[in-house]
DNA sequence: CATGTGACGCCTG
DNA sequence: CCAGGCGCCACAT
């Protein structure tokens, strides 16, 4: 049993939030969770002892990349993360990244 | 207590 | 437009 802290159970919490069909870019997160640092987001997912329970892979890049998934940045690991948002009805690019348009941002009506 | 690393983000060249 | 570097917060050693 991993010990989480505060933060991390924060990042779970926000993480669980997100519907399905969508995604949350790492820095819209901390910013929910009122942390400045991506990193410190990353890094909680990356241990996301909750999983599945929170769904990670709703999380993405700022860019829409996958970046990581299970603590990994292999091209399979990221090649499912793709599947189960693409299950979820999450569109993607040829660039193999999530549409802005799919990613839960402050972008809104903005432009 | 200090240093290094990490699933990012933004600025500068 | 693409590539590289720095900054940020939290956690592990």
């Amino acid at each position: 049993m991993r010990k989480v802290t505060l933060f991390q159970q924060r990042v779970y919490d926000e993480t669980r939030r997100i519907p399905s069909g969508f995604v949350l870019t790492y820095g819209e997160l901390a910013k929910r969770i009122h942390c400045g640092s991506p990193r410190a987001v990353g890094q909680a997912l990356r241990c996301n002892p909750f999983a599945p329970e929170v769904p990670c892979h709703r999380v993405v890049a700022s860019d829409g990349s996958l970046c990581g998934f299970a603590g990994r940045q292999d091209a399979e690991t990221l090649g499912r993360k793709k599947a189960l948002l693409l299950a979820e009805g999450v569109q993607f690019t040829e660039d193999g990244k999530v549409k802005p348009e799919c990613i839960l941002k402050s972008d809104k009506g903005m432009k």
